[in-house]
RNA sequence: GCUCGAGUGGCGGAAUUGGUAGACGCGCUGGAUUCAAAAUCCAGUGUUUUAGGACGUGCGGGUUCGAUUCCCGCCUCGAGUACCA
């Protein structure tokens, strides 16, 4: 009578819970009271998805279905749940698409996001869309360039280390000058005193400012993408080629927005220790930081032309010019023999001698020539060139040449090295294809073949006054004797970089900012949000300006304080606005305090109540490919933040988990392409056997007499090479017995629709023959695993699966498919399996005539002890599953549990309540409906969750494994309350023991009380 | 090269503290039901065997009464990162 209608089921219980807000937060009052405020808080939030043209596919869910699952099971925990959802909808794909059809992005942003959420909807998800974020969106963005322009005001204070608001900078500026302050800035900054401050014009003072603020403007070299028309961030390019696109990055040198996330370098590695993510992730942060200790060293420049010179006393000590070098090193400075410069290093071209220069311009214009793929590509060719020039060492007073070379790179540490080759492997290569002195500083150790880098087990020799010292009290000695002589001193140095801030893109958040004099001013917070402009086009201008150039409405007016026309710039009260856009990560970063807010979003990006209440992100699920992205941006971001006194937590997000990604199972079909024919496509063993033969044999086969009938009959000669390709077959063309439809994959195509297949049993299949007298054999296709991509035709979506077999299924099933945390193909060989479960469950409560809805009030009596045995064991499991994040083996133990309750005919309200709860966080829609049917008239999402109770899981007795030297004999039924020497006897006793001691004494017996015996033998 | 992770049946995977290896599901085999099919249900399913057993968690060693689990050395695969001084 009543099936399990899924369909019926899911979409009633999916407008059920948005009539009813089911999924609401409730932010506390203010005064304190409310039954929310009574709750624990718990925030749980998915990493939000950039809404693409293609829509969701079947990877996409797995977080959002692991983090609902944990949602709702805090919920039945009593917990005050935030869980909501949003769309970080600024960024490239839409911009884009804009480019090749003039269609506005927002436009296309707003399709997309309304399918997204339609996907989205269809899987059950309990989120709180009434406190969706979309980050294009002005309201949003508001607060992203209003977070900006704190960061522009701001200034970071080594010795508090901590950020503070420019002004109080200004006032220090007044007061003293900038000689104590200690600050993270540029690293030109001038000397001054407040009296000099006070008498710099209002534009001096902006410059000097802007080398301090937390944003600011530099000339830096930056990673440029002629294709995509853009800057683009390190974690941007893969291979030295965009992430987006894969098109070639080069360097050049723009005036570019940048944010000194350097500042918080030590913090942001401190705070990992405090947190509880993965450990490759942590570790991918701290390598992108790369703290290494050691120490400056100041080398001095010889006069060049005295230098070379035979008689080095005649040196005097007069060059100006010093080169600061990091080492990490500094106990092996009696081991330079020379010292190594990036050919991009400033002091090139003032130290290279007459002699040199030609040999020096020539080698820097090879590597410039060089793309940064290359040079990273070919690590092994050693380039370099001698500058003519020397340095005085430092201790010794030798002179060391001066190279220059391209393994150093100008933007790390100073761009110039003390070059060891006995220590350092780089520096020893470099020696020995020039043929420049290896000198030994390691006692005994052996340099003949490579550098000795190992610094815990070595006393360093030759050197001086650290001669008979080992690693660590050289280090120590040294970076003393360098302070005292002024001349070096102990640093650590980090890998880090500040990261760029500015796109020369349409599709992101306008910076607040107009110039005045050439120095950006910030739009007062009260006119944002500066609103993006509509242009015409959104490419570059022909002048190379961003697409923003493009714009006739964006100037600054600072008497009517709105943007005006650029006609009327006039830079007395009308200024130019700032023409680029902020990337991609702005809006990500601080996303997460946005959905804490429900009512005041017009007055604050987010109140200080829901600020208190939420604090941060309890538990955070997502990818793992923004290890270096966004969540180190959003930890940067938030640490400010802290600074400021805006937010009051150190880390956004306490524990992360990142999901696996699903893979798709591409469909592979070999090709042949003969000029005048249509393509000819061969079935999978087909060609592979033949491709075995080929190797084997060396000679050529059945495919290819098939190949010159097939020629034969177009009247064609056969090509003279068979070159082979494969090509995507969409996945849908394709059954699980790797099966293609040829119909249907012909009809895809209109170059595939004469075209020619060779089946598995060896027949060709063409247009002419009629489908009825179509051989039998099939076509199959080969499979490769693949990332899920709309260019590699293997893209699942979730909305044929939710219609065949529905959401509770492929919520459980994605669950089912292995760890959380593990990549995984996309395979639907077992989601009957699956499906099936969820039949039996639901035939569980509907164990009535005709299959009508069943449950008995009536307790259980004494002898029905094994339901809620079966019930209890589930409780423990499931609950620990769920904690530790272990889904996959929480959806077995309902497999078991329900299989065991239909085999003692369980229909006992006692056990099928609490069962209904337990499932709930997995298949919501069949807990909700049963959940109904048991007579409840509220939501199941708050339910209390089952209680674990020991006393049904009590045993009294025990199925001993007894085995003998550690191999598992028989098994042997005892009850549990025994004693060591009682089991024993009990064993000893039994006719088995005798069988398999074979009259043999045993030396010991190994007794482990409720779990093992173990006869030694 | 470096860092991290993983290797278990035909397949996805389980075994959370060293204690009966292979839970659960898929697939496969046989059976019941059916005119037939789907669906459903029942039984079996690591390899091997002389039917007692032997072997078995990437390979080789070790610790232990006992090792998928701990230690040492290797192999393979995957991910990240890369001339970082």
């Amino acid at each position: 009578m009543s099936k399990y209608h899924f369909n019926e089921i899911e979409a009633k219980w999916q407008k059920h819970w948005a009539k009813n807000q089911t999924f609401k937060a409730v932010n506390p009052s203010p005064s304190g009271g409310g039954q929310e405020g009574d709750k624990p808080k718990y925030y749980v939030l998915d990493m939000f998805p950039y809404p693409s043209g293609a829509g969701l596919h079947v990877g996409h869910p797995l977080g959002y279905i692991a983090s609902d699952i944990y949602a709702r099971y805090k919920r039945h925990q009593g917990f005050n749940v935030l869980h909501p959802q949003g769309y970080d909808s600024f960024g490239l794909p839409a911009e884009q698409y804009a480019i090749q059809t003039g269609q506005h992005p927002a436009k296309t942003t707003e399709e997309n996001i309304a399918r997204y959420r339609e996907q989205l909807d269809k899987l059950g998800f309990s989120f709180d869309w009434s406190r969706e974020v979309r980050t294009s969106n002005p309201e949003y963005y508001k607060w992203t360039q209003w977070i900006f322009i704190q960061l522009f005001e701001s200034w970071y204070c080594k010795h508090a280390n901590k950020a503070f608001h420019i002004s109080e900078l200004i006032e220090v500026f007044e007061a003293e000058g900038n000689y104590n302050v200690e600050a993270v800035c540029d690293d030109n900054v001038e000397i001054f005193t407040s009296k000099q401050w006070l008498d710099f014009s209002e534009t001096k003072k902006q410059e000097i400012l802007l080398k301090y603020r937390l944003t600011y403007l530099a000339e830096t070299e930056v990673n440029w993408c002629p294709q995509l028309g853009t800057v683009l961030a390190n974690d941007e390019i893969v291979n030295g080629v965009s992430e987006r696109g894969g098109y070639p990055v080069v360097r050049k040198k723009m005036k570019q927005w940048s944010m000194r996330i350097t500042a918080y370098a030590q913090r942001l590695l401190d705070g990992l220790n405090e947190i509880d993510w993965p450990q490759p992730l942590k570790d991918s942060q701290t390598n992108w930081i790369g703290r290494s200790k050691g120490a400056t060293v100041k080398f001095r420049v010889m006069s060049s032309e005295l230098g070379k010179g035979e008689n080095s006393s005649l040196i005097t000590h007069n060059s100006e010019l010093e080169i600061p070098v990091f080492t990490t090193r500094p106990d092996t400075i009696f081991g330079v023999s020379f010292m190594t410069l990036a050919p991009e290093h400033d002091l090139v071209s003032k130290i290279t001698t007459a002699e040199q220069k030609e040999a020096v311009e020539n080698y820097i214009e090879a590597t410039a020539k060089r793309s940064e793929r290359e040079r990273m590509a070919d690590v092994k060719t050693i380039t370099g060139v001698f500058t003519g020039a020397y340095a005085e060492h430092p201790f010794s007073g030798e002179q060391i040449p001066i190279w220059i070379g391209d393994y150093v790179l100008v933007g790390y540490g100073t761009g110039a090295v003390m070059s060891v080759p006995c220590g350092d492997q780089r520096d020893y290569d470099f020696a020995k294809h020039f043929n420049l002195p290896i000198p030994n500083i390691f006692k005994d150790a052996d340099i003949s073949e490579e550098a000795y880098s190992d610094k815990e087990n070595t006393i360093i020799t030759n050197s001086d006054f650290l001669n008979g010292l080992n690693y660590s009290e050289a280090t120590d000695k040294i970076i003393a004797a360098l302070e005292e002589k002024g001349i070096g001193k102990g640093k650590i140095n980090y890998r880090l970089r500040d990261a760029v801030f500015s796109r020369q893109r349409y599709w992101g958040e306008p910076f607040p900012i107009y110039y005045k004099d050439g120095m950006p001013q910030i739009i007062p917070t009260e006119c944002l949000p500066l609103r993006l402009p509509d242009v015409e086009k959104y490419l570059p201008t022909e002048e190379g300006e961003p697409p923003l150039g493009r714009a006739d409405d964006w100037a600054w007016d600072v008497e009517k304080l709105s943007v005006v026309s650029r006609q009327l710039i006039d830079h007395k009260t009308v200024f130019p606005l700032e023409l680029n856009t902020m990337p991609g990560w702005a809006g990500s970063s601080w996303y997460f305090f946005r959905y804490m807010e429900d009512e005041k979003r017009d007055e604050v990006f987010a109140s200080k109540e829901a600020l208190d209440y939420w604090q941060n992100v309890d538990l955070y699920i997502g990818g793992s490919e923004h290890a270096t992205g966004h969540l180190l941006y959003s930890r940067f971001w938030v640490k400010f933040m802290l600074d400021r006194g805006f937010v009051n937590v150190e880390e956004p997000f306490k524990k992360l988990i990142n999901q696996g990604m699903i893979l798709g199972e591409s469909a592979l079909i070999y090709m042949l392409q003969p000029t005048d024919l249509p393509p000819i496509f061969i079935s999978k063993e087909i060609y592979e056997k033949e491709e075995i033969d080929l190797k084997e044999t060396g000679k050529r086969g059945d495919l290819y007499d098939l190949y010159s009938i097939i020629f034969k009959k177009y009247n064609l000669n056969s090509p003279a090479g068979f070159v082979h390709q494969t090509v995507h077959a969409d996945v849908s063309f394709v059954n699980i017995q790797n099966e293609l439809d040829i119909e249907a994959f012909k009809n895809w195509r209109p170059e595939y629709k004469y075209a020619i297949f060779i089946l598995e049993d060896g027949s060709v299949y063409e247009l002419n023959s009629s489908p009825s007298g179509r051989p039998g054999g099939a076509f199959k296709v080969s499979r490769e695993v693949e990332k899920m991509s709309k260019s590699k035709y293997n893209v699942v979506n979730p909305d044929d699966i939710c219609n065949q077999y529905g959401a509770d299924t492929l919520r459980m099933y994605e669950m089912f498919l292995g760890p959380l945390e593990q990549a995984k193909p996309w395979n639907t060989a077992g989601i009957t399996g699956v499906h099936g479960f969820l039949k039996k469950l639901w035939k569980l409560y509907h164990s009535g005539p005709d299959e009508s809805f069943y449950v008995t009030d009536t307790p259980l009596s004494e002898g029905q002890g094994e339901a809620l045995k079966t019930l209890h064991k589930t409780i423990k499991k499931v609950q620990e599953d769920i904690e530790n994040f272990s889904f996959n083996t929480s959806v077995s133990s309902f497999m078991i549990a329900v299989n065991e309750l239909i085999s003692q005919n369980c229909n006992s309200r006692e056990v099928l309540e609490p069962l209904a709860i337990l499932i709930s966080p997995y298949a919501p829609h069949i807990a909700e409906e049963l959940w109904q049917k048991l007579g409840h008239s509220e939501s199941i999402a708050t339910a209390v969750f089952p209680k674990f109770e020991q006393k049904f899981l009590v045993e009294s007795s025990k199925e001993y494994p007894i085995s003998f030297n550690g191999k598992m004999r028989f098994t042997l039924e005892l009850p549990l309350d025994l004693t060591k020497e009682e089991i024993e006897s009990a064993v000893m006793a039994h006719e088995k023991t005798a069988q398999y001691l074979e009259g043999r004494a045993p030396k010991k017996v190994i007794i482990v009380p409720g779990k093992i015996v173990n006869i030694v033998g």
